[in-house]
DNA sequence: GTATGTATTCTGGTATGACCAAGGTAAGAG
DNA sequence: CTCTTACCTTGGTCATACCAGAATACATAC
C-alpha cells in the first residue's frame, strides 16, 4: 500500500519550504492520487524527495493531521485517513471560544440542525431506531431526579434523534455543535431544581417526539421538537430572572 | 504586546513533546489568557520555557496555524487570530473530495441551516435588509434567462436571507455548506432550459419567500421555503430523468 | 514442517546547533 | 532634530544524531 509519489520535478514556484510541501500534498489528497488507507513513503525518503529537511515535512503532515486527513502512527508511517468530522470540533471549540456569548448563537444552528434531522428520522427510522430512542427515553424518565445523569440522557436522546435521520452531514455538525455548547454552558439542567413542572415537560416533551418519529409524522415532529426548545429556553429565562432576584433579594 | 505565558510548572503528565505543547497552547487559547492581536514570545524562548526543542514547537504553531487560530509572519513573530471561518471551507473541501455522492447529504444541512434562517430573518429584519432582499429578488428575475448570472443571483438571494437571521454561526455554515455545493455540483442550474415553467416556479417562489419575510411570519416563511427546496428538487429528478431517456435514445 | 523466541531493521519522535534573510530598532552621522 | 546605517531579533530552513518501539527476518527448538 506504499503510495509512491511519482515526483514529477515538482515545479519550483510555488512558495518555500512548507507551503511548497503543503500544497504538494494537498493537491495530492484532493486530485486523489493519495486516497484513504494508502501509506506514505518514510518520512526521510518523502523529505529528500522533496527537496526539503524532514523537520519541514512533517511540519506539513501535522498541519495535515490537524485537518484530518492524514494519521500520523507512530513507528508505522503516515496513512491516509478519510478525514474525520472531529476536526470540526475542534475548529468550533477554538471559534467560539473566546466569545462566550455566542451560545444562543450557536443554539441556533444546533435547533436547525435538529429540527431537520427529526424529519428525516420520522421518514427514515428503522425498527432498530425507534428500539434506540426508546431506551434513550427510557433514560430520561430514569434519570429525571439526577442532574448530571439527566443532561447526559437528554444530550442522549436528542444525539439518538439525529442519528436516526441518516444524514453524515447533519450528525456531524450536530456533534461538533453539541460539544461547544456541552463546554461553555455545562450544567444548564442544574436549575432543573428550581422548577418542578420542568420534570414533567422533560419527559412529556422527548415522548411526544419519539411518538412523532415512530407515528412517520415528519411535520408534527418538527413542530414538537421545536416547541420542546422554545419551552426549554422559556425555563431558562425564568431562572435566570428567578435567580437574579434571588440575588437581590440576599 | 508581548503574551508573557507565566508558565506555571506545566504539569508532566499532559502527553510527549508536541501533544504536550498543542495541549497547553490550545488550554491558554481557549481560556482566553491569549487573545486575538496578541504576539507570542519568540520561538525560541517559548520552546526552551516549554522544554521541547524548536522543531515541534513549530509543528504546534503550524498545526494552530491550519486551524486558523494563530498567524504566524516572518521575521516578526506569531500572533493570535480571531479563527477564520474559511478555514471551514478548506476541511469541507478535503473532507467531501473523495466521495462526490454525498451532495445531497450536505443538501439537508442547507436546507436546515436556511429554514432556521428564515424563520430568524422573519423575525430580525431590518428596513435595510428589506432592500437587500427586495434587491436580490430583482436579480433574479433579471437574470432568469441567464444560466450562469441566474445561478449567481440564485445563491446571493439565499445568503441574503441567511444573513438577515443575523446569526453568526449560520451564516458561516451555510457558506461552507454552499461553497461544497458549488464545487461539486455546479451548473445545477444548467438544467433550466429543459423546463420553461421553472423560471415562474424560481421567480414566484423567491417573491413569496421575500413575502412572508416582510410579512414577520417565521412559520409561513420557512414552509415556503421548504416547499422551494422540495420542488427544486423535483425539477432535478425529472430533469436526470430525462436527460437519461434523452441519452437512452440516442 | 511448524512454532517460538531473538536479533536486526525500519520508522516516527525529538533534540541540537547552525545558517540565512529580512523586519525592527537604536546608535551614529548630518 | 532628522536621517541613515549597522546591529540584533525573529521566523524559515537544514543537517545530523539519538532513542524507542513496531515490523520483519532469521535462527533455533520441538
Amino acid at each position: 500500500m506504499i503510495a509512491d509519489l511519482e515526483i514529477t520535478r515538482l515545479r519550483e514556484g510555488g512558495g518555500k519550504g512548507f507551503e511548497k510541501v503543503f500544497a504538494f500534498l494537498r493537491e495530492r489528497l484532493l486530485a486523489g492520487s493519495l486516497r484513504p488507507g494508502d501509506r506514505l513513503i518514510p518520512e526521510r525518503d518523502l523529505a529528500a524527495q522533496l527537496g526539503v529537511s524532514r523537520p519541514i515535512l512533517r511540519e506539513a503532515l501535522r498541519a495535515l493531521t490537524v485537518l484530518g486527513v492524514v494519521e500520523i502512527r507512530d513507528r508505522v508511517g503516515t496513512i491516509v485517513r478519510r478525514p474525520d468530522p472531529s476536526v470540526l470540533n475542534d475548529f468550533f471549540t477554538f471559534a467560539f471560544a473566546q466569545q462566550s456569548d455566542v451560545v444562543d448563537d450557536v443554539m441556533q444552528a444546533r435547533i436547525a440542525i435538529e429540527c431537520q434531522a427529526v424529519r428525516l428520522a420520522a421518514e427514515r427510522a428503522t425498527v432498530s431506531d425507534f428500539e434506540k430512542l426508546q431506551q434513550a427515553l427510557a433514560r430520561i424518565v430514569e434519570t429525571i431526579d439526577d442532574p448530571d445523569g439527566g443532561s447526559a440522557a437528554d444530550f442522549d436522546f436528542h444525539r439518538t434523534v439525529v442519528n436516526t435521520g441518516k444524514s453524515e452531514t447533519l450528525i456531524v455538525l450536530h456533534n461538533s455543535l453539541s460539544g461547544i455548547l456541552m463546554r461553555s454552558h455545562r450544567g444548564r439542567r442544574e436549575l432543573l431544581q428550581v422548577f418542578d413542572s420542568m420534570k414533567t415537560y422533560l419527559i412529556e416533551d422527548h415522548r411526544r417526539i419519539f411518538d412523532a418519529i415512530v407515528g412517520r409524522d415528519p411535520e408534527h415532529a418538527e413542530k414538537v421538537l421545536r416547541e420542546h426548545f422554545a419551552i426549554g429556553d422559556d425555563f431558562r429565562r425564568r431562572a435566570a430572572i428567578g435567580e437574579s432576584e434571588a440575588r437581590s433579594a440576599s
